[in-house]
DNA sequence: CACTAGATCTCGTGT
DNA sequence: ACACGAGGTCTAGTG
């Protein structure tokens, strides 16, 4: 991996390490004492700080504070990003046009400046996803109960998309709503207006919330409605892969 | 402000840095080939790529790739983060008991270990809210219309809260549903469910949309349910400060 | 390009 | 501690 990292760069040092990163498509990482400007969706400022600046070469520009785990000022991926020197202080801003916004960074003081150049074609890999807990219904629908058959998935409808219609041993329609995390208020209300769209069915149509576990408010809401609850956690198993939980929380 | 950064340190070196940049409270950035694997809330797994790993003083852990806005894994505040070696490799990890989750980092290749203990006790500034544009309505009603009067704000319905619930000049009910973005289907929606909730009053009830914009779809959803819609963009000058704007966008 | 829906959403606020 | 709503949400997927 190519870098370069100075300590204490001087406001002229600091703006070349800057531009070069950033005409090399490096990673740029700044930490320094800084004022923070934002104009565009909202508007915001920031008086003068400790803080850790990255610019990506897909364009993303973060702002780090010393807590949270947001930014605390940040432009997306395709920003145009460049550093420039007004009134003899380093500025780092980033611009978009479409919304059009602008962040602005006055560095009063440079502790480090540094960029990196290096290889990352590894994409992240994950389960525990709501899509993952309807592939595992639709592949094995006893889950929900004996004799259940989904019929489709995505079924549209004028309040949104049904993730899963089926129907029970009886041949009664069900409407199943997933949620991968614990299930609110607005889970139940969702199932809710869903159901409203087979009002004209002349058939009585079971509703059920698909979750690990749901709150108190949404399951009262849920009885109210003549609604069910199925509990079910999304499956966490990476394909071909199932031995990674065991010493998982065991390490050192 | 007090900070160490290295270039190059081998695993033993690198574990001192880390491991007292923890111990002092410091914000923890280290560059690094590295493996990632998270397991709680969900389960995901990165191959080994160059990446920018921070931990703040708060506990928040973050590991960012050199793309997207977000980082590729993360832990969030109050996590407890240390570092360890294990088969001769550098560790960084990050657990929480609730819900009980756990990142783990292994290292394989330091190119910049450091930390930072700054001063930043400035918090962000920001307008621009939806928050702003109630708070502007409720000082000058006219900006809805001649002659609105608010008589209620958050008002509670089984469907949620209305921001603002009042009567036009004429005495006739008015529910105001304020975005401070672009209007969708859904605002519209929402909307219409407060308005149901007034059926079983016998006189017609105005519903009012208030956003800087709304899509094509809103709109005409909008006609369908003969509600309406008043252009509003949410405030964007700071108190005490109104000439920000003028030049903000002509930098350099 | 616009719109939809999910997220290890995060973060603040209220209970 | 939990539930809820807003966000400069971001991000991936679709039309």
């Amino acid at each position: 991996m190519k870098f370069l990292s100075e300590k204490n760069p001087d406001t002229k040092r600091s703006y070349e390490i800057v531009d070069e990163g950033l005409s090399k498509k490096a990673v740029v990482v700044i930490v320094a004492r800084c004022e923070v400007l934002y104009e565009g969706r909202a508007r915001s400022r920031l008086a003068a700080g400790d803080r850790m600046l990255m610019v990506k070469p897909d364009g993303s520009f973060l702002v780090h504070q010393d807590r949270n785990l947001d930014p605390v000022n940040w432009q997306p991926p395709k920003s145009k990003c460049r550093a420039y020197i007004k009134n003899g202080l380093l500025h780092v801003e980033g611009v978009r046009r479409n919304p059009p916004e602008r962040l602005d960074v006055e560095i009063q003081n440079t502790h480090v400046a540094s960029y990196f150049i290096g290889e990352d074609s590894k994409d992240l890999e994950q389960v525990g996803y709501e899509a993952d807990m309807v592939d595992m219904v639709v592949e094995s629908p006893d889950l929900i109960e004996k004799g259940f058959r989904p019929t489709s998935r995505e079924y549209a409808t004028p309040n949104g998309f049904i993730d899963i219609l089926g129907k029970d041993k009886n041949g009664t329609l069900m409407v199943l709503e997933f949620k991968s995390r614990r299930a609110g208020t607005n889970a139940v209300k969702q199932l809710k207006r869903y159901l409203d769209c087979f009002e004209d069915h002349k058939e009585f149509v079971r509703g059920v919330l698909v979750a690990p576990s749901l709150t108190e408010e949404a399951s009262e809401l849920l009885n109210k409605y003549e609604m069910e609850f199925k509990e079910l956690k999304p499956p966490m198993e990476f394909d071909g892969d199932k031995n990674l939980t065991l010493d998982f929380f065991s390490a050192t």
